[in-house]
DNA sequence: CGGCATCCACCAAGATACTG
DNA sequence: CAGTATCTTGGTGGATGCCG
């Protein structure tokens, strides 16, 4: 059954809203990163919301599950090509908070946390 | 005390994130709106939740809320100078949410309330 | 290392009724 | 018409421990 939107931007609130959805793919836009990789980078998000979301996004299409078959496990993710379409939203939407974070407090990096800074 | 952000894009959410301020600023980039105006456009909100996002979002500087001093009263709202800087993210959300419909159920405008077809 | 299951607390969000 | 106040609820997300 199809679902009814009142508005179209609904259905992008669908697959990348929520809390962390534009986190984790914000980071994504630069490139596969493994699960304990995300970890570090996203300090606040617990496993199981990690993995959550993760599957979400995999479920609709938004990025590629690598799992190498080795001991210990790694697993990758990584944008597809349809999760491509997305980022430059997403780089938009890490510009425009740039931006606000320096009109709010000033031109500075102290709002970063040293994790950032190692992009 | 300023905030310590790991990642710009969660300065952006901490804006425009949650369930309905997208959808409140996307109908607010077509112009000014009465409350009840955006109550018909967004039928599942709440009053409350409606006055609460758009004090939010008036406290953010991102919408303009205008008192007409009248009785019944007429209150408008519009988004702000500040709040034309997101119009092109909010529009391209909108834009990527119509294409993935599209892309999800076919090129049809049947997963669209008729209130949407008033713009 | 990466993932899953369970339990649980809390708060966002809903319902309802009332005010100016 | 617009907004407020209060009470309730359910689902999100957190903590922990275990598995392949």
């Amino acid at each position: 059954m199809m679902k009814k939107y009142n508005i179209s931007v609904e259905a992008t609130l669908e697959v990348i809203g929520g809390k962390w959805k534009p986190v984790i793919l914000c980071h994504l836009i630069h490139g596969k990163k493994r699960t304990g990789e995300l970890k570090r980078l996203i300090p606040n998000i617990t496993q199981k919301m990690l993995t959550q979301q993760l599957r979400e996004l995999e479920h609709d299409g938004i990025i590629n599950r690598i799992v190498y078959n080795q001991v210990p496990p790694k697993v990758e993710y990584e944008l597809s090509e349809y999760g491509d379409t997305l980022s430059e939203i997403l780089s938009s939407l890490c510009l425009w908070g740039e931006k606000h974070i320096i009109k709010k407090y000033g031109d500075t990096k102290d709002y970063l946390e040293d994790s950032v800074l190692n992009h």
